[in-house]
RNA sequence: GGGCAGGUUCCAGAGCGGCCAAAUGGGGCGGACUGUAAAUCCGCUGUCUUUCGACUUCAGAGGUUCGAAUCCUCUCCUGCCCA
């Protein structure tokens, strides 16, 4: 579901925000958002493609994560990637050359390297080896995309990887390795794969300190609403994470005043609006009284009305992100609204 | 008036002499979900107690039995059928 643009805005470095930016926030049950000053590829390619209404670049995932979350059903060789299809069984062969030229295809204005992203825990050697085959892989699909054309007349742009697992030296030497091709922008991998929280915020951390300033950082796969905060407060500025949809459809609500499980009786009477304080039209439409009926009663409209209210709240609270690092007020208004969006109403 | 079938823990509904505080589902309460195959998964849900355990429950009252939600008697109630 495509939802639209951001205006101009105040950038964030590692403690704190500064400099002037374009942002802009895509599609789906993903959300993306371009905080820092140049930081906005799209700006430069032109590449916004009309749906709905809607301006709406496009951002598409390599199958790297895949390999990981359906470990069962693949095989990793400096090739690539046999994987198994769940639907028919058949084998399909996933390689950095094959993954560029699907993403092409698509039409995506960003386009993610293919990479494998081992779980949490891994051993040391394992994670080395891993993103020592991820930086390799890299190399092919900067070397593909750069031997073929951009397909649709606007710049389709690759995003390395970072990888290393949750050892310093590692996620360091990638970073280092990844920044050097000089990417439009970078993507923080191989977080938020079971770790603890404060592992996500001390690597991200990590990496935001070894990735260039200038280009735009995409934390992959994260996260809570407050998590977003947090990423956004050490320099990040793209996002992605299928908690808007996935958790609405489990009937977790995120709002402006905090968390709602709206399958609990105490909203069977309640006809207030969903969430009077997003500008979403099914926020301002729908009462909690009814999501919770529809939801109750197995209704699927249930579950696409929970998933916009949260990608509508996603939607809302990056921009008023945006809005805080413009006037400059982002480190003092961030905590508060960690408190209020937090909290279980 | 006559004949059947029933009354089980919030609801539905198993159980039909000991392994029953009582299956299962629903409901209720709580939790999880972080580069999406998956509208999913996990606890708790009589009372008291941290545990062990103790106590009170299967319409009501009696009874049979070492032991009853389960067997017997009566009473009350419900549904269906015949008059």
């Amino acid at each position: 579901m495509p939802v639209g643009t951001v205006g101009s805005v105040k950038a964030v470095s590692q403690q704190q925000l500064q400099e002037e930016v374009s942002a802009r926030i895509i599609l789906g049950n993903t959300y993306h958002l371009f905080l820092r000053p140049g930081t906005d590829v799209l700006e430069k390619a032109g590449g916004l493609h009309r749906f709905m209404g809607w301006e709406r670049p496009i951002l598409t995932d390599s199958g790297g994560y895949q390999v990981f979350s359906l470990a069962s059903s693949r095989k990793i060789s400096e090739e690539g990637v046999v994987f198994q299809s769940h639907i028919d069984g058949s084998r399909h062969l996933f390689t950095p050359e094959s993954v560029m030229d699907i993403q092409r295809s698509i039409g995506a204005d960003i386009v993610m390297a293919f990479d494998e992203c081992p779980p949490y825990p891994s051993e040391y050697k394992y994670v080395k080896d891993s993103m020592d085959l991820t930086h390799r892989w890299l190399d092919r699909c900067i070397s593909r995309l750069g031997s073929t054309e951009d397909k649709y007349g606007y710049t389709q742009n690759l995003f390395p990887i970072v990888q290393g697992g949750t050892f310093a030296d590692l996620r360091k030497a990638s970073c280092e390795y990844i920044s050097e091709k000089n990417a439009a922008g970078n993507a923080i991998g191989g977080l938020s794969v079971g770790e603890p929280v404060e592992m996500i915020y001390e690597y991200c951390g990590l990496c935001c300190e070894h990735l260039p300033a200038q280009k735009p950082r995409y934390l992959m796969g994260v996260g809570t609403p407050w998590d977003l905060l947090e990423c956004i407060s050490m320099g990040v500025d793209m996002f992605d994470c299928v908690m808007p949809t996935r958790n609405g459809r489990n009937a977790m609500l995120f709002t402006t005043n905090g968390v709602i499980n709206i399958d609990n009786k105490k909203w069977e009477y309640d006809f207030s609006l969903l969430d009077e304080n997003l500008p979403s039209p099914f926020s301002r439409h729908y009462s909690k009284s009814y999501l919770r009926h529809l939801i109750k009663s197995k209704e699927i409209l249930g579950l696409t009305i929970a998933s916009i209210q949260n990608l509508a709240f996603y939607l809302w609270l990056v921009g008023e992100a945006r809005q805080k690092i413009l006037e400059g007020t982002f480190s003092s208004w961030k905590n508060g609204m960690i408190d209020r969006i937090r909290q279980r109403l």
